[in-house]
DNA sequence: ACCTGAACACCGTTCAAGT
DNA sequence: ACCTGAACACCGTTCAAGT
């Protein structure tokens, strides 16, 4: 996506003091503190300044408007699901191709679901602070860690091509996010993962016998 | 869900004379409209009265806030939607378990792809109007209606389970909302319209052989 | 360099008054 | 029964003044 998609919810200024760092700091965990404990629609950026400890205009200096706080929280949750899966991704190279999709489907699974509440306001707020163009960097960081992995695979002549693995990611995250804004139980959740599991590894055995 | 979830969404007043149902019938309209040429972000009660040619006071008089407005256009849209798998379903009974999903899945995808503008504009209200609730209850109404077709489905001794079905529904409206949200040419659609009929051909088959 | 908070603009919602 | 629109409350954002 073009840059300028993003820009509106970058830094205003960038922290040079020590102190600012922190103000900073402290607005961003704020942030995620009024989210988890308000909700999305009570969020308001006077009453993340309260809690962070300044004032609105502080506030102000650093987020340019209220999406930029939710922005970096949004931003921030899914640098950590993408870091977890990309390790993994690492870990399961030259493994059979059925072992490294469950491997990934769960981990993302396990992420997720290890952080459902965040997962689930982030969802409700996705929509009115970039969501899709992140979501999309995203998938083009999570798309190239597996390609690595599916480059090592055994048994495996072509491995499937970039628009089948990004169509099973939006498949997964997909299902996810479905269960997880229904407040699917634990239990659930265990089924879901079986079943994802089952789901990409049958779709990338399709795909895969489709090119050979 | 519970009923209490929805009924803050429902018309306050239901209209007796009949201007009155044209004023609502109005209002509805001018929403869609507004919520296309203005966008989410910038549509606002006053400006939806203005372009019914009423003032807000009416507006309220029939939706009790500005979630309900939008409310009432996602839930219309789903229903269509709805409306049109239900009937695919009907008349794809007795035919080849491939088959079937062949045509669900198009179905839902021609649905979509049909209104991209209007599901994208709605996927950006989804969450502050109740949409997880509507998306639930969508889900379990087609799954009845994947059901019934699913029982008639010849060579086939035990049809997939609810919860297969549901996560099969979950996965193509993910894969669905990425790409519409990404904003994917009619050739991707295509693409990707086969890519789910394999993706939900080759689960279908995996879970049913596993039930066996 | 960083912080404050009163002031401004805008929008959702109401209600007394009209037909 | 239905409609109007000025008035109210609240919230995002700014900016002159402070340390």
């Amino acid at each position: 996506m073009p840059a300028s998609t993003l820009i509106a919810f970058e830094a205003r200024k960038t922290p040079v003091q020590e102190r600012a760092a922190a103000t900073v700091q402290a607005i961003f965990e704020a942030t995620i503190q009024v989210l988890l404990s308000h909700g999305a629609d009570r969020l308001t950026t006077t009453r993340v300044a309260e809690r962070a400890g300044v004032s609105v205009g502080t506030l102000y200096q650093y987020y340019p408007n209220k999406q930029a706080l939710l922005f970096a929280a949004f931003d921030k949750h899914m640098e950590e699901v993408c870091a977890r899966i990309e390790i993994v991704c690492d870990g399961a190279c030259r493994k059979p191709l059925g072992e490294m999709i469950a491997q990934v489907v769960e981990a993302y699974v396990d992420a997720k679901v290890g952080r459902a509440d965040i997962s689930v306001a982030l969802y409700h707020v996705a929509a009115e602070v970039g969501g899709p163009a992140v979501i999309k960097r995203t998938t083009q960081r999570l798309r190239k860690a597996l390609e690595a992995m599916l480059e090592t695979a055994p048994n495996l002549k072509v491995p499937p091509d970039k628009f089948a693995v990004e169509v099973m990611l939006a498949a997964i995250s997909g299902a996810m996010r479905s269960a997880l804004e229904a407040g699917a139980s634990p239990a659930m959740m265990r089924k879901l993962r079986e079943h994802l599991v089952l789901l990409c590894q049958s779709y990338m055995a399709a795909v895969t016998a489709a090119q050979a």
